[in-house]
DNA sequence: TCCTAATTTGGAATTATTCTAAGTATTGAC
DNA sequence: GTCAATACTTAGAATAATTCCAAATTAGGA
């Protein structure tokens, strides 16, 4: 990323937190920094470690308040695939998560004008909505034809 | 549920869980119709307090079993909608779940023929899929009004 | 009936997440 | 810039959810 457009994520970054009476702090972009150069969908763990190398005093206890802030302010959403650990995703472009039961790699399908239309019940104010699609990858596909 | 329909359900439960080599035990048949009985998307802490109701000695490790073979065999679905437990969920058509953030009320919504057609991606064999759809329920978001 | 494999059980172990209390940093008012 | 108020970070303890384990039991087929 160049640091003109590094620039003016920290603005956006600062910006919706603030909004929300939430503050912009070195750990919050390291941790929004993490979800952004490696697009993963990694768990709060993994982000914990990936943060460390570069913020090595940063704790587990901050990694999650950060995805949580994040989450809240709406640049970053929560993702339950499995039984087990919560992964994150800073995509938030309507998308839906191809998930491998196999190996576990997890991909995202940007959503088209005409697929996936959710009901809209009677009085319910819907805030967003996660599609999770299971099955087996291309090439997990391909291993089992063997 | 009549005896009837209670016979053939069994008969069905019997031939889903055999075919993938499982074995149908009073304890499986208890949870399975916990979960039909009462269709709340109740976490494996509370299908075990209500199996325990009608068999006591039943035990929190043959709870999961019981669960993850009535999932694997295809008469069960996991449901992920939060941090923390997993739900389960009987209804086997295609559905999607509407979660109250505030309340965590749970509840279906059928899909109908043009809603939500995801996205057939080249190699991903599709299992299955989960739509959750966040937001607040009707009571919730009347009070919030207020 | 006998054998084999699947299942159940209680408890221990592990994993994921939340809580807590004390110290630190940031913000806005003056 | 100083001060008070509030938000944030930290390490570690606590809790919650799930998995693992080994021994005893049960079910299904020959």
């Amino acid at each position: 990323m160049s640091l003109v457009e590094k620039n003016k994520m920290n603005g956006d970054l600062n910006k919706r937190l603030t909004t929300g009476g939430l503050r912009l702090t070195p750990q919050r972009q390291q941790v929004y920094d993490v979800l952004i150069q490696k697009r993963d969908h990694p768990t709060a763990e993994e982000v914990f470690i990936r943060a460390k190398q570069a913020m090595p005093d940063i704790s587990m206890a901050t990694v999650y308040n950060c995805l949580d802030a994040l989450v809240q302010c709406g640049l970053v959403r929560q993702v339950q695939l499995e039984r087990g650990a919560t992964r994150f995703c800073p995509n938030m472009e309507e998308h839906c998560h191809y998930y491998c039961d196999e190996c576990g790699t997890v991909f995202d399908v940007a959503l088209t004008g005409n697929s996936a239309v959710v009901p809209r019940p009677k009085g319910f104010k819907i805030d967003h909505y996660e599609i999770a699609v299971h099955g087996l990858c291309a090439s997990c596909a391909a291993k089992r034809k063997k």
